[in-house]
DNA sequence: ATTAAGATATGAAGGTTTTGATAGTCGAGG
DNA sequence: CCTCGACTATCAAAACCTTCATATCTTAAT
């Protein structure tokens, strides 16, 4: 899951991002909205975490360019002020829900989890495809109740194909997503990742999982 | 080094004004927030001292001011009631540092230095200690313009203890901030690191960068 | 000074990630 | 149907990360 944490006050910054990682997040940061704004266009982010007072560019002018732009990352509002009123104008800019400041870590944490939830798949921690089951919270990998060893990155892409099952997943997609960023694109790394888990794969019997599509990228069937 | 103290406690203020002229700062002074703004616009100074109650203005107002206008110097307010929800507010409002009263002379003196630095670093992207040089743009460290190559996680170490130079910096500490999340903390993968770190400067002649601080951790000295 | 206990340094092996080279495959156009 | 060019799969090596075992060093107590 990778978060993009739109905050000018570094130090505030810096702790919502070490909070974030610590519980498995890959953080980007942005301090003003200009930059929110290059970030939200050149990656693909699961959450947003987005002040209203930013230098540049109010968070407001974010959200509300992120959703003429039909991006629909779920965006989690900061705001200092606690007027209903900003509220209401928050939520009818786009954004998917607010706190105020300062807040509590804890239903920081949860809000942003509930909406990533809500946002795409899973409450059940457990993806099924045909006889293949991800368990997302023991992040093991079985077909028919045998384990199938994955490294990290190697679970990471099949995970994301999984949530992503039925849609075609571009190369680039997938280093968004798993690497961090700022990884060099040129590279077949994802290619040989996806050979790697076909091999896996195969020795379970499984030859027909992840399917290419050419030109394009990767698929598994929904 | 230039430094403005705003306190309206007059005696207060006349005793940091000489401690921190003994330790070699230029020292302007505030009795009031507005005086204090009027300082901050005509002249640049490398910390500000900044009291949160104060006449005309408080500390907080004039904190948010200046950084609406985008003064980037580093401020440490002083307040004299340790409630966390202060600390939080002081940070959010655009503070870098704060310290309750009473404090200890030391520590100011020490955070001011702190804080200047990181701030020195912060707009030069490069830090130097000794004939080593780290730029934190291109990710290259060299020992006399000779490049030291490192890995991705050695130089990350090698970054957060100079960062940190001068403090004694933990084993966990590192790990919480190189590492991802849930990492497995009882491992020597630090000792490790700090070993080939050190081998790759030995080979250019340095070899007494990092010190080990037995029982603890590591340090670069300051 | 000697020794024991604990901490750190080092060496080596195993697994993972990344890169680069080569082989194989697909599909559009002739 | 064939060929060419582009795309993908595969292989192998290198670099990197991590673990574990052993050696060495430091400290404190005797």
């Amino acid at each position: 899951m990778k978060v993009l944490i739109v905050e000018d006050n570094l130090e505030l910054c810096k702790n919502l991002e070490e909070i974030f990682s610590e519980n498995g997040f890959i953080v980007d940061t942005a301090h003003d909205g200009e930059k929110a704004i290059d970030l939200l266009f050149s990656s693909e982010y699961d959450l947003v975490i987005l002040d209203i007072m930013l230098p540049k560019m109010s968070g407001w002018d974010v959200c509300l360019n992120a959703r003429k732009a039909k991006l629909r990352v779920p965006i989690l509002m900061l705001t200092a002020k606690d007027a209903v009123s900003d509220k209401i104008k928050g939520l009818d800019m786009g954004a998917d829900d607010y706190l105020v400041k300062p807040f509590d870590i804890g239903e920081l944490l949860a809000r942003s989890r509930t909406l990533i939830r809500r946002n795409a798949w899973t409450k059940s921690n457990t993806i099924e495809i045909k006889n293949v089951r991800i368990d997302t919270l023991g992040k093991i990998v079985r077909v028919d109740d045998k384990e199938v060893k994955l490294s990290k990155k190697e679970y990471d892409i099949l995970l994301y194909l999984a949530i992503n099952r039925g849609k075609i997943v571009e190369r680039e997609e997938i280093i968004d997503h798993v690497w961090e960023t700022g990884f060099e694109m040129y590279s077949n790394v994802v290619d040989v990742y996806i050979n790697y888990i076909r091999e896996k794969f195969k020795k379970q019997g499984v030859d027909d999982l992840i399917e290419t599509i050419r030109g394009i990228g990767y698929r598994i069937r929904g």
